[in-house]
DNA sequence: ATGATAGGTGGCGAGA
DNA sequence: TCTCGCCACCTAT
């Protein structure tokens, strides 16, 4: 099956088989009975004294453990180790967090060799000598193990092995052929990616991460069950590397396996958390004067959770410190008795240093997965790591944000950061082994909303009023007990909410399902790394399919590289026309990076827009819609890597002729196929299953959405699977779609189109009639419909009113249905009122305005009752 | 570093 | 003062 961690049918069943390895069985057995009784030894701070725990086995001896984030140190001694955080299921059936470490990993470098190889097996060495493929393997591989030598690899493996290419590289042939694969540790340094040599042309795979090498070689396609079959040693506490509460090491990544078995997937650990901050006008930093945590400890990730609000299952604390030397205001002390009666949930301390210690105690003790909070990735983290720094807390307490023990805090970017841009690579370091989530960012892409600001944001979704406290009033909170109390309240509400809303909108479910589905880490998904998303999509189905993928280009020294990159894949410079315009184009592009990314030209061109038949119209207007036009394309032209022949000179390539299917129209078949039968099984299936199913069916249909992005990603100059001929291809296409549809149905349909855009177009049909309307639309439908396999237009709007003004801006009255009755929408695209940069009042007059353009009043009327309102504007405007 | 291109609109400054 | 080109911003698809 394509996408292993979702299970459609019956996933939830049996309980992992508990306890001890068949004596027989394996030769891990005794191993883990260490692991075990050093375990016990090794969970030191989480479990009471006196209480021992120990994991639970599979019933192969075989050590099960939920897969959650991943993290790889990328420099420093520790590069090429692999660290997995996830859950590890203890005796008493309970869950506890746990670290492994995966050692020697290998790096998996490709040689092309020159010459072609692809003529019945032989190798053509430069035209000359025929060899055998054994013959010049040998010659191949004295040269390799000589240059290997001289970077200073003195330990390695060297396969022939038989891989294609398929990708935008010009100076590596397509398709098929022999390549020899070494292998070494990565402990030595990656090759240079320009390595030459007499008898190979290129290197691929050369500055491949470690992290990435092993969960496209193990197949594991996000958060999963996994199964360690050997664990060689389990750290006891002084020698962990992690705070996690059990810590294994796996010495060969091999002895890694995704899970057989299904299991119930586990609950995990939720901390929100809010801060608030005063800002000290000297350094212009922010000051910490309170953070409050909420803390859920049974969050599913699998399903809805609902009953999050259960008494047990939450647990609050807030820490305030003094402000400056200040005493606490009068009252506070009983105040804090009160509020610490039953359970400490307010917590006082003299200063910041002090507040962050206990902070950072604490959500190690809470044994966090999952840290939330409304723009924490933005600001609270950046802020906690910041005044860490300012404070001289010690490393074995900061780094407690994260899972992974740290001595050194890495460079944190400026606290400046543009809002919502998500965190900085320093900051997620640091939190390595928590995930991230971030409910700002997240509503922004799961929402569409105004603004997405906390206040807003309760209002919307969750109908609750958020009481909002200014900055610079924070200050004045520490004058009397009962602001200050109010402050407490304030931020212990704001976690509350951000917590609210992350469960409100099924974040965990959906973006774990997504991970799923697109093989991609959970932290990156939370992120909204959505290229990201679908480049591990292509990586894992291109290595399924033994293809070599395209290299990482590593951020670093990439706006060098990207005008090198230009140079060499560039296609419109590969023209032998001369060489002055060759590096002129270069030195354009060049310019083109010094000025930034705030000027980009198109660099192909991109949807069809008719020119609209401006005006009023009163009669039902048909909206024609193809449905996921680029995708569909792909599918329907079967455009891929694998099949579309690019032409040397950067023309626009022909449409494949081949009909063996490519790799992007079969995936993008899979994951229509796969969307259908949710669908069928959600009609079909009830009670908590259905939960699970809506969420897969809503992760599914935000595939979909992001079935574009894989078009997306095509069209993307840093994209690892840039390949501008294809997407040029794919727009060229859907021009002509759109171009050919419309002269269908103006030509032989003899109907008006009145406009177009992309993948739509409207028509007149110049009829009253609702019904006789929805007939013709479906007629036309079917027309269009018959001429191609997987494209579909869709009836997608009837419109009974229609204000056609520009392209892209128009207002109709939509006519709809529900339970057999007619009603009727505004729709209003692109004008002043949609859009975020215009005034409140001016939406207001061109709300009204319009209300009585399409209310079906006669002229007259309706220009005396806008010129009516209008003055009526000006006189106010006038008075303030 | 954090899918694409097409298109409308107001603001701004240069030059007539 | 007016026009024009450029830019930032936001939207449609």
């Amino acid at each position: 099956m394509l996408f292993s961690g979702v299970d459609l049918e019956g996933s939830v069943k049996e309980e992992p088989v508990v306890k001890k390895a068949n004596d027989s069985a394996r030769s891990a057995a005794p191993i883990l009975k260490s692991v075990r009784s050093k375990l016990n030894v090794g969970c030191d701070s989480n479990s009471k004294p006196g209480e021992s725990s120990s994991l639970l086995l599979n019933s192969d001896g075989s050590l099960p453990f939920y897969f959650i984030d991943a993290h790889e140190e990328l420099y420093g001694p520790n590069s090429g180790i692999i660290y997995l955080f996830g859950k590890v299921k203890e005796a008493g059936g309970t869950y506890g967090s746990c670290c492994a470490v995966v050692n020697n990993m290998q790096r998996c470098v490709y040689v092309i060799p020159n010459g072609s190889v692809r003529c019945k097996g032989k190798w053509d060495f430069k035209g000359r000598v025929s060899l055998t493929l054994q013959e010049m393997a040998s010659v191949l591989k004295k040269e390799v193990k000589e240059k290997l030598f001289e970077q200073g690899v003195l330990n390695f493996t060297m396969t022939p092995v038989k891989r294609s290419y398929v990708f935008e590289r010009p100076d590596i042939p397509m398709g098929e052929q022999y390549v020899l694969k070494i292998t070494y540790p990565f402990k030595y340094s990656a090759l240079p990616p320009d390595l030459k040599g007499e008898h190979f042309s290129a290197l691929l795979g050369t500055n491949c991460r470690a992290l990435e090498h092993f969960l496209i070689k193990r197949k594991i396609t996000g958060p999963s069950w996994l199964s360690f079959l050997k664990v060689a040693s389990c750290s006891s506490a002084p020698h962990k590397v992690s705070w996690c509460k059990f810590e294994v090491t796996v010495d060969d990544p091999k002895e890694v396996r995704i899970s057989k078995v299904s299991m119930q997937i586990p609950p995990v650990i939720v901390t929100s958390i809010n801060l608030k901050t005063v800002i000290n006008e000297k350094q212009n930093v922010n000051e910490i004067v309170s953070a409050s945590v909420i803390n859920c400890c049974k969050a599913k990730i699998d399903s809805p959770t609902s009953e999050w609000e259960k008494p047990g299952l939450l647990k609050h604390l807030t820490i305030v410190r003094k402000l400056e030397e200040d005493i606490f205001p009068m009252g506070f002390e009983k105040e804090f008795a009160i509020r610490n009666a039953k359970d400490i949930t307010l917590s006082q301390e003299s200063t910041e240093a002090a507040l962050l210690n206990r902070l950072f105690l604490k959500i190690y003790n809470l044994d966090t997965d999952i840290l939330v909070g409304h723009n924490i990735s933005g600001f609270d983290l950046d802020v906690l790591l910041h005044r860490a720094q300012a404070c001289q807390v010690k490393s074995h307490m900061w780094s407690k944000i994260g899972c992974l023990k740290r001595s050194a805090m890495p460079k944190l970017t400026k606290a400046d950061t543009i809002y919502g841009s998500g965190a900085s690579r320093g900051i997620m370091t640091c939190t390595a082994g928590r995930l991230i989530c971030d409910t700002y960012l997240c509503s922004r892409d799961l929402l569409k909303e105004v603004s997405y600001s906390l206040t807003p944001l309760a209002k919307t979704q969750l109908n609750k009023d958020r009481r909002e406290i200014a900055s610079h009033e924070i200050p004045k909170a520490f004058q009397s007990s009962r602001s200050l109390m109010e402050l407490v309240e304030c931020g212990e509400a704001d976690a509350r909410l951000s917590m609210e809303l992350m469960f409100h909108l099924s974040i965990l479910p959906l973006t774990r399902q997504l991970s799923n589905i697109s093989g991609n880490l959970w932290g990156k998904t939370l992120q909204g790394a959505r290229a990201q998303g679908v480049e591990n999509l292509l990586l894992h189905k291109f290595h399924a399919y033994k293809y070599i993928v395209p290299d990482n280009i590593p951020t670093r020294g990439k706006n060098l590289n990207f005008a090198k990159r230009r140079l060499i894949y560039s296609v419109d410079g590969g023209n032998v026309d001369n060489l002055n315009t060759r590096e002129i184009t270069s030195e354009n592009d060049l310019q083109q990076v010094n000025q930034g990314k705030r000027k980009k030209g198109p660099a192909y061109s991109g949807g069809l827009v008719l020119e609209p038949k401006k005006g009023l119209y009163d009669k039902y207007i048909l909206l024609l819609d193809f449905n996921s036009l680029y995708p569909s394309i792909i599918r329907e032209y079967n455009i891929c890597f694998t099949t579309v022949e690019r032409s040397a000179d950067g023309s626009v390539p022909q449409l494949p002729s081949s009909k063996m299917p490519g790799i992007l129209p079969e995936l993008l078949k899979a994951l229509v196929e796969r969307r259908e039968k949710v669908k069928e099984s959600i009609k079909t299936t009830s009670g908590l299953d259905l939960q699970q199913l809506d969420i897969l069916q809503q992760a599914l249909k935000l595939t979909a959405n992001r079935l574009f992005c894989i078009y997306g990603c095509l069209g993307y100059y840093n994209s690892r699977f840039y390949a501008k001929p294809l997407a040029e291809l794919i727009t060229s296409q859907g021009r002509e779609i759109l171009q050919s549809t419309v002269d269908l149905v103006q030509n032989d349909l003899k109907m008006e189109v009145i406009y177009g855009d992309t993948d739509s177009i409207m028509i007149n049909s110049g009829l009253d009639d609702v019904k006789k309307s929805k007939q013709i639309a479906s007629e036309v439908i079917k027309k269009v419909n018959k001429k191609y396999e997987y494209l579909v237009t869709d009836l997608d709007a009837m419109f009974k009113r229609m204000l056609l003004l520009k392209k892209k801006k128009y207002v109709a009255v939509k006519v709809q249905f529900k339970d057999g009755k007619q009603y009727e929408v505004v729709e209003c695209k692109g004008l002043e009122m949609v859009r975020r940069d215009w005034s409140l009042l001016s939406k207001e007059v061109g709300d009204f305005c319009l209300s009585q353009i399409l209310s079906g009043g006669s002229g007259e009327d309706v220009v005396v009752s806008i010129h009516n309102s209008l003055m009526k504007v000006q006189k106010e405007m006038r008075k303030g």
